[in-house]
This record gives C-alpha cells, structure tokens and sequence, in this order.
DNA sequence: TTGCAATAGTTTCGACTCGCCACTAATTAA
DNA sequence: TTAATTAGTGGCGAGTCGAAACTATTGCAA
C-alpha cells in the first residue's frame, strides 16, 4: 500500500474517531462542524454559503443543518439590511458553551510532544493548502495574515470591504482571505 | 485558538474535502471507507462488526451500508462454517476496481516533498495511536508487526489463531493484531 | 428603464447514514 | 440444560447528502 493512501487513511480514520464523539448532546457531527466554523468566523462570513464552501457541502444542505441549530436553540439568524439576499448567524450563550467541549483528538494530542505536533500542524496546513491549490477551493484563513488587511493600534483595517477591524475581528477567519 | 484545536480543525477539514470526493460512482462516503477497509483486512477481519468497529459506527448501521454494497455488486457474502453466526464479506471484481482510485489527498500528498510527507506519516500514526489508547480502541494494525505472528520461509504462522499465513496476509489488516 | 442574468437562500426529493433498541439465531459457560 | 454472551439483522426517527427546482433580490447593460 502506497504511503500517500496510507496517509489518506489514518487522516479519515481520525476524522471518524473524532465525528463517533461529535454526537454529545444533541447535536450531530455535521451539526457541531457548522457551529466550531461559526464560532471563529467573522462577521463577514458567516452565511450559509460561507459555511457550506468552507464544509465543502452545498447550500441546499446546509440550510437544513443551520435550521435545525436554529431550531435547537444555537443559533440566531439575522438578515442583512444592506443586501436583502443576506442571512448571517450568530452563536446564542448556548451555542457559545457546546464549542468549548475537549475531545477525544485534543486528548489523544496531549500525549505528543511539542515538537512533533508542531511538525503535524505544519504536515496539515501545508497539505491542505496544496489540496485547495487543486480543487480551487478557498482558504478561509485568519484575517491578518491577508494581503487586505492593515494594522492599526486597536485592531486593523480592511482595504477590500473598506472597514475597520476590532483586535478580536482580526483573529477570526475571512472568507474573502488571501494570504500576503 | 489553541493548537491542539487547530490540529483537530484541520484533520476534519481535509477528511471533508476527501469525503466530498467520495461521492464518486455509486457510492457514498461510508460506503467507500467500508470497501476500502474490506480490501485491505484479511480472512479473519471482513465481518459486518469488525468494519464498524474500525469505522467507529455501530453493527445496525454497518449492516444496512454493506447490504447496500452487496446490491449494488461490490461485495458477495458468505457464512462461515465454523460458526454459523459470523459472515465474512470479499470484494467483488467490481469492487477491486473501484478501490483504485486518486483522489485529491493523493494529489495533494504529491505536492509535500519526501521528508515532510514521512513526518506527516508518523504524526498522523502517533496520534492514532495514542487516541486509540485513550478511547479503548483496537489498533487494527498489519498482520505482521503482531506479537503472536512469526515469519516463514512461505508467509507466516499465527499463533492466536493457529492458521498459517500466505505472504499477502501477512500485510493485510488484522483485527486481532497486537503490535510487538 | 426595463429586462435579463447572476446571486443568496430555501424547499423538496430519494437514497442513505446515524445511534438506538428490539429481535433472532448460534455458541459458550455455568 | 438452562442462562448468558456473541453475531448479525431490522425498524425507528432524525438528519445528511447531492441534485434540482424554486423565490427573492441585486447588478448590469442595452
């Protein structure tokens, strides 16, 4: 068996291990992988065709799980003034407390030592970039590490939407990101 | 956000990525990890709850997604002798086939130069290792790196099972493997 | 300015996974 | 010879999945 598939391998096998725990609560794996992307993107990109791009799913698909996160009480729905075509989420305090849940791959993670996971964290990044280069998909990075973003003493400025950033803002994830 | 986060964040992103890919033919993403974890188990680990124990899902499940595998002519089935209860599964020609395929994890790999790529490998396994550790799960590692597997001139020899072994199921996958 | 294409989101469809639980049949232990 | 265990199946309700049809809004261009 050939090393790239063996790697294809142990990465769906952890996913697997991971999603068997994403059931706590009443919540599903699909469920808990649209809330963990809500709760670190920004307020620009937090649509359903955000999360469906970023879930690699479609938005058909995603509005029946965004439903029911609204529905369970996990979510708020909000639908932009500017564009009436908009809906943006935000996370309610009980969606805020489901996110901060320790698993299983965090625990398993412990047991490694700083600088292997060091290098593991790296190994992924680099491979999920090339994967995006491939399938065209975007990145979704952190907002100031973007090619429009200017720091500013409280916080930063973004020159492709034109607006002013808060410290807590520049730390969360951009769909329009693209890396400097 | 904390490192271990990220880690885990990533992991379920490219497994993503690669299930979105899984869609391909007829099949869907359990399906297809079912059929790529049957062609590479050996004789003793093709039953219905050795592939949902490795797939972390339940027997109920496993049961109606390899009925659904069976239908569509990728697996026959066959009840075992020994024991009336057990049925092992093996892949149809069709089902060889169809385990063949590139994907965009494999492409993507191709990018990462040697040195990383074998990084990646090791820290993808050391963490499968210790999560496994953690949650009481079975490694279903290769035949060959058993504690109770011995090499001979042709194959090997299991002592668990007292079967002899051909030099193809030496590198199968082996639900009762035990690393050395 | 009207008229049409593009975009954002929703709904419905059929196939299927998912955990859970109840069930049967076969095997093993007491 | 019961009783417990093990292997597998089947059904339930919730929900995901891609695909496609649909509404509403916006943007563009003639």
């Amino acid at each position: 068996m050939k090393q790239t598939e063996q790697i294809r391998s142990l990465l769906n096998r952890l996913a697997r291990l991971d999603a068997g725990e994403g059931w706590a609560g009443d919540l599903n794996p699909a469920q808990r992988d649209a809330l963990d992307y809500l709760a670190r993107a920004n307020r620009f990109s937090r649509s359903p065709s955000h999360v469906a791009e970023y879930l690699d799913t479609t938005r058909g698909t995603m509005s029946q799980t965004l439903k029911a996160l609204v529905r369970k009480g996990y979510l708020s729905e909000k639908r932009s003034i500017m564009d009436k075509r908009v809906v943006s989420f935000t996370l309610t305090d009980q969606g805020q407390k489901a996110t901060s849940d320790i698993n299983i791959i965090n625990r398993g993670l412990d047991d490694l030592n700083v600088s292997d996971r060091k290098d593991l964290h790296k190994g992924l990044t680099d491979l999920l970039e090339s994967v995006l280069k491939k399938s065209g998909g975007k990145a979704f990075g952190i907002c100031h590490t973007c090619r429009h973003f200017s720091k500013e003493s409280q916080g930063g400025f973004c020159s492709l939407l034109s607006e002013p950033l808060t410290e807590l803002e520049t730390k969360q994830i951009c769909h329009e990101q693209d890396s400097a």
